[in-house]
DNA sequence: TAAATCCTGTGAATATTTTCACAGATAATA
DNA sequence: TATTATCTGTGAAAATATTCACAGGATTTA
């Protein structure tokens, strides 16, 4: 069924599942690209030719059903194997999101937490558990963890990664505004920075008027 | 010398702008294609393309001129005119963002924050003035604000937006998982959801190794 | 059973983005 | 001054991604 899907493709099926948990948990039964392409803002074609990636579908006046579609994107963006996560950097950013309860009940799980302050670990209040950083290699290794999430400071932004990637880690989701390198192509890395965000919209919306 | 840039350029050079500040700050007169395409994890073909769409730089053995090259970019992107931007709900999430000091020293300016809950304006500590959420058509007016930074929960999102939108605002970063709507064009909006770049992420890593 | 309606799936056309490959410009060197 | 080395800028090719446009299937209606 498949060759490769397109980056562009995985990003939207990736919502596309999101919103298909919404619109299963309301209780809808199928729904139809038009309808799906107007709740993502993209174009209907574009819905249909991701799922069409997938494999075919039968096809009722309907559309599609909603619980075969979103198995189907469950399977084909490999989102059985619920991978285990943990963050790096416990300081404002980090915290809010280690306890953002989204989390618990997602298809990717947060299971430990790690910081270089000690002090402050003793202190926090969480439902993970949480480590000093020296034992970031060792934990990563014994609990399996998959993705780290990087919210130090910047400057400490690239041995915290060094260390993921050397105890084995395949993602990291990088909250730093440094770009981080990795000579091991095995490791995805995605770049999360707020700041260059704001940048780009404050550049899209100068350049929308000229 | 512009027809218009297309997004992945403005995206890269936004990403050059703040690079070149970093290296300008360590006292770099010059750099060259190469060095900033392994910095930015790009090629430098890339680079060099984005850059001559912004025109000609004179060109040395040794590459661009830092100074020249980041002005360069700044009018390009339509940088010149430092963005105001407010940020509603002073939530985890929100007043982590606000605090952080990164902001102020910026091509944006984050100049307000809005809350609905009035007591916890009172008890915030803030460099930015904090107003009770139904003043907010009336302080991006008289305050001039063009970009909204929105997360408050889910199920305040859509209409947070309706009110910045009616207000006159230009631009909307989304942190919430709501797909926004807005019937007016003029606004640009872009979304940075966590969980779905987790996500993505995961669903990359899966795929990798199929 | 025939006609009308409302979908999906997809070749083919377009549009966009990246990459190649090299001419030409500049500085350093001999 | 000639030679060499090191860059940029950019046509043109290649790779990707989006969009069009419509055939054909399913369901409803008459
Ligand atoms: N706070 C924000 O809203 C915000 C916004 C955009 C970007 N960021 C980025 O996120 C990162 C963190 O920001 P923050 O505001 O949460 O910072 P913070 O200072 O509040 O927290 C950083 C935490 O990392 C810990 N730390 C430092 N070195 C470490 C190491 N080597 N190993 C493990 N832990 C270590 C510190 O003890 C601290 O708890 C920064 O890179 C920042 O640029 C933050
Ligand atoms: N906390 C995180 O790490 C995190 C991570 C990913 C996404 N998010 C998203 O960010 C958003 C905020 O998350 P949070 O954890 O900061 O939530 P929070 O509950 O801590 O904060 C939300 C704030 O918004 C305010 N608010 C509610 N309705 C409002 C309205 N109509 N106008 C103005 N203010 C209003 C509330 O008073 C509260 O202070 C959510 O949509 C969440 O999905 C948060």
């Amino acid at each position: 069924m498949r060759e490769k899907l397109p980056e562009p493709s995985i990003q939207r099926l990736c919502l596309l599942y999101r919103l298909l948990s919404r619109v299963e948990k309301e209780g809808r039964l199928t729904v139809n690209s038009g309808f799906l392409a107007e709740q993502l803002n993209v174009k209907a074609t574009s819905i249909r030719r991701d799922i069409s990636l997938l494999g075919e579908f039968g096809n009722t006046i309907a559309g599609y059903e909603v619980q075969p579609l979103k198995q189907a994107i469950f399977k084909g963006l490999g989102l059985e194997s619920v991978k285990r996560a943990c963050i790096v950097g416990l300081g404002r950013l980090g915290a809010s999101i280690l306890n953002y309860q989204g989390f618990l009940m997602g298809d990717v799980m947060v299971v430990a937490g790690f910081d270089s302050n000690i002090n402050m670990l003793e202190m926090m209040e969480s439902a993970v558990s949480l480590y000093p950083a020296y034992q970031i290699d060792e934990i990563v290794r014994s609990r399996n963890i998959e993705i780290g999430i990087i919210t130090v400071p910047m400057k400490a932004a690239q041995g915290v990664a060094d260390k993921l990637i050397q105890a084995g880690i395949k993602g990291i989701l990088n909250f730093t505004p440094v770009v981080l390198k990795s000579d091991n192509s095995r490791v995805t890395i995605r770049n999360l920075d707020f700041f260059s965000e704001l940048l780009i919209l404050s550049a899209a919306i100068s350049l929308k008027e000229r």
